[in-house]
DNA sequence: TTGAAAGCGCTAACAC
DNA sequence: GTGTTAGCGCTTTCAA
């Protein structure tokens, strides 16, 4: 069965195809009759006419499609938050989503972007899988909003999680609950994540404003995949001697929070009553199946993604054009974090940071 | 800077625009000199010319482009395996993928549905999250390919996990290794998903191969979702008289896998030394990461993804027109299968089945 | 209030 | 061998 096109509703309804393209696009400029509105209407409905895009995109340059190129989005677990913002805000403004995944290949990539551009696409996203900063790469157009990282040369609107207030949500909670030997368990890469350095600024902050000097020892790091790794340097953590050992954890992120609980639970200590942790990323699967379930801070990635696609199709500005907008990391309570135990004695070096 | 057109390309090499067309797609029909052939495309290199995919589009009738509608794909682990396939296939055929998740809405997807169409896609792929039967929604193009789901009206190319083989792989590895008394740890859906019935239907074959009959009390459900719910199913599983109590247990996913070593390791029972356990799915971030690490059955996404694109713009044939084509799922073997304890008795009622 | 005609950028018959 | 021309289906002046 053809297509039925603009010239059959126009033969249908008695009219020219100018006035079925005019009442179609309720162009208000234009004026038809309410009677002759209401006959294309008619007739478009019984053949059962839609414009075809590509013939529109043409001749309006606009195709009201939004490229999405990133670099393992897909196939890791929190890409289909970023995929799925982004794709619920593009369908909200009658766009369609079109996805390229580039395995980091550069080549690939030059390809994608060269591919959705001859596409025309109305708007760019380029994401990533982890907060980084990349280099801008060529040929994008105007329109790109950069999704997860951070172009090096910061012409362009860009999102990412609020890691600093993120990690002093995190430790704050510890803090509040009575805590005052709070280890952070970071990830160990020759070439840290962004991540890693906005969470441990926010740790020392948040320390120094309670008075709290941290002992080095509690500075401890894993490789960030597995439980196993978190699992050892919370092993080096509970090693510590009595009046040095932490009574809470904060971990770069909950995979290396589950290898804590694996750790405490080896040497019988219960979770949060002996060791309270917080962890980072609120990943489905883990964060909340863990015994007890673990409080985390959540990445916002859904909500990222959502405000890229608005800001690339213009429905939103960017609050400062030239910064990286800092989306929220909220915190997820569940019930990994309590008081210390009682027996626990307070800290021995923990002198007030004289900062003024 | 406004994009360079064919024209320019046939102005800066002194030729016409149909010369600098029939050069640039190497139609050998054509007879171009060789001199004219390296002029225009110096000339296209030099102004740095990429023919406009909207306009090729529209005179061609063919767009390059594949539509991916799902139900939930994209929020789910499993999902970036499906997308990954079908991309990689999209990409390699010089194809751009065009990805709607409609949420399982009906309103949704027929939107998605119209929109992809008026785009000119090439093809489309219909994909849901969980192998399941599906009415064929109205609208789809003749070249529309079903991912992980069958139509009720086998009318179109579909492909979903080859479960009853994939079952009779988990419990021929238990009869391997020596068991006798093998439960089959269900999922509990007022509505069972299609792959309990399989899986189930595989159990009891190679069991009945095997000459076993299985004992009722060795069939148990839990919901699914939680490990929790593995964890009491296998309680109730412990519980049975010793003579009765099976050594193996067959899972109908991971997650519920894991909710059997909770169980285990809460009467002290080591895995796989006193019980062995199969999973399902291969789940990353579970099978993986359980210790002992979790012998399963993988779910062919990836494949599927990459076996539904190809065969969506016509690079592959289905073997059979007018049946699914099942993917086999591998068998993942890690930790948690070993010989049944040896002071387990041997099962009571255990006889062959005499089906001819 | 409506229709005729041009043109978006490209490819493919058909001339020459 | 290469250029001219028509036309894909639509929107948008402009004229009537």
């Amino acid at each position: 069965m053809a297509r039925v096109r603009i010239s059959d509703v126009a033969a249908a309804a008695g009219v020219s195809t100018s006035t079925v393209s005019l009442v179609l696009n309720d162009r208000t400029g234009a004026r038809i009759s309410e009677e002759t509105r209401a006959r294309v209407r008619e007739a478009a409905a019984v053949v059962g006419y839609t414009p075809n895009s590509i013939a529109r995109g043409l001749r309006t340059q606009r195709t009201r499609t939004i490229g999405l190129v990133s670099d393992v989005i897909a196939t890791t677990p929190f890409a289909g938050r970023m995929l799925a913002g982004a794709q619920d805000a593009a369908r909200e403004h009658g766009h369609l989503l079109i996805l390229v995944n580039t395995d980091a290949d550069p080549a690939v990539e030059r390809d994608a972007i060269r591919a959705l551009v001859d596409h025309q696409v109305d708007a760019m996203i380029f994401a990533t899988m982890w907060h980084r900063v990349v280099e801008t790469p060529e040929g994008l157009p105007d329109r790109t909003v950069f999704l997860d990282c951070r172009p090096a040369d910061g012409t362009r609107p860009a999102v990412v999680p609020d890691e600093v207030a993120g990690g002093r949500a995190a430790v704050r909670e510890l803090l509040a609950a009575g805590h005052r030997r709070i280890a952070w368990l970071d990830i160990d890469e020759p070439d840290p994540p962004v991540a890693s350095g906005l969470r441990h600024q926010a740790y020392r902050e948040v320390l120094a404003e309670a008075g709290i000097t941290p002992d080095p020892a509690w500075h401890v790091r894993g490789d960030g995949t597995t439980a196993a790794s978190g699992r050892a340097a919370t092993d080096r953590l509970l090693d510590l001697p009595p009046h040095r050992r932490p009574t809470a954890i904060f971990c770069f992120n909950d995979r290396m929070a589950a290898g804590a609980y694996v750790a405490a639970r080896h040497r019988g200590l219960e979770i949060p009553a002996d060791l309270s942790v917080v962890g980072y990323d609120d990943q489905q699967l883990v964060a909340g199946e863990l015994d007890p379930p673990l409080t985390t801070i959540a990445l916002p990635h859904y909500e990222m993604g959502r405000w890229a696609a608005e800001v690339a199709l213009g429905a939103r500005e960017p609050p400062e054009p030239d910064q990286p907008y800092l989306m929220p990391c909220p915190i997820i309570r569940r019930d990994s974090v309590s008081s210390p135990p009682a027996a626990a004695p307070t800290p021995a070096g923990g002198e007030p940071d004289t900062t003024p």
